[in-house]
DNA sequence: TACGATTGCGAACACGCGTTCTTTCACAAC
DNA sequence: GTTGTGAAAGAACGCGTGTTCGCAATCGTA
């Protein structure tokens, strides 16, 4: 036995698509006002008249009286299939804090790893590793608590490059640009409206040139 | 990271298992009326009372002062196919700019896809895209010139949950997490210091939530 | 025994939310 | 013109439902 299903209207079309997405995200229905307000409907009376409409022709049920009670009839839940072409697995070496010393890819025991996809991978993938940040110390480097920062590891960098660099005297570790000017450094924050830091070249420890910065959102 | 789980009484678990069962039928969530009724508990407190419990263990999770508003956590999403540690493709469907409508996921012509790395991907892997950022107008998400953010494509939000947002009336696409108040939204910057944003709510288009970022450094 | 913490119970309260009524507007048939 | 119908809007109305508060029963502990 077939549905029949004539005219679906725009509108009705965005509030079935609405609907799939609020259940796919929560695992609770949407009321007819969080589709009034997400469809961008002016009256509730028009969410129910469209609900009505779609449920005469077989794409959702309702059950009268109940709240947030929608049940969708079609097909759903398209998924993407997954095919991963070359990406590089690097050890997550520990965590870089401002009071604390900078992690290197040492040999030793490390638990994870991190997969690197080709976007974020350089050219040059040797003495790659990855640091979790702790705190917010790196704000001005576009870098929050709980970011994963991958480096490759170096000692010295160029002006202009992005570093990870421990100041002994400060017992801080940052994410800076680095310029050597004379023998002193600056360490460039990549926020502008963040302040400069200059102190002399025997004072900072460049630890590894930041590649790529990976970030999960809540 | 584990979720505590201590004692589960009798009590709850058939409150529990009550709950997968309703939800499995409809698909709507049971009222606290309901799993009254259908567990044999004698007040709507008691029922409150062992919620309470179930969402402080880790168990489900409840929105306050929403109708039916649970959402079990456990092995529970069954139609969820995202499985193990597989890397996911998600379609880049353009750029977010400041003075520039925001792309979704539109299945017309996109030129390429995105790895996303396991670390990054959300337990729930439907309706992804991702948009590569523009302009410094982000700057306040921690978010800057050149970045790639991953969404999934959304009408609405939560309290506190990081989304791309449209302003007609500024012209403007900014990333902010999203606070609604009464009837006008508050736009928060992810940066302290920065000044939040109230308009409202149907000044606000919201087309997504963030769920990562990835960032390749020169 | 006393006392506090835990668990359970019932009822009232207040807001969430489905429902309905009244108007309005456009378009087509008569 | 009048009438009818689909679509939409706004405002109440009233039940649905989460929340809270007071109180009893049980249990562990000093």
């Amino acid at each position: 036995m077939t549905t029949a299903k004539p005219r679906v209207s725009e509108r009705q079309r965005e509030m079935l698509e609405f609907i799939r997405d609020y259940h796919a995200d929560r695992s609770y229905m949407p009321s007819i006002r969080d589709i009034q307000l997400g469809c961008g409907i002016s009256s509730t009376s028009v969410v129910d008249y469209n609900l009505r409409l779609l449920e005469r022709d077989g794409h959702l049920k309702r059950s009268p009286d109940i709240s947030r009670a929608i049940e969708l009839v079609g097909a759903e839940g398209r998924r993407h299939g997954s095919g991963g072409p070359e990406t590089l697995r690097v050890p997550l070496c520990g965590a870089i804090a401002a009071g604390e010393p900078i992690p290197g890819p040492e040999p030793g025991a490390y638990h994870e790893d991190v997969t690197l996809p080709p976007e974020l991978t350089p050219r040059d993938s040797r003495d790659l590793y990855a640091l979790r940040v702790k705190g917010d110390s790196m704000i001005d480097a576009f870098v929050t608590d709980g970011d994963i920062v991958v480096l490759r590891h170096a000692r010295d960098a160029r002006n202009g490059e992005m570093v990870a660099a421990w100041l002994p005297l400060e017992d801080s570790a940052t994410l800076k640009h680095f310029h050597l000017e004379g023998d002193s450094v600056r360490l460039m924050p990549a926020n502008p409206a963040m302040e400069p830091i200059v102190v002399p070249a025997d004072q900072v420890q460049v630890h590894g040139k930041v590649v790529a910065v990976m970030r999960r959102v809540a």
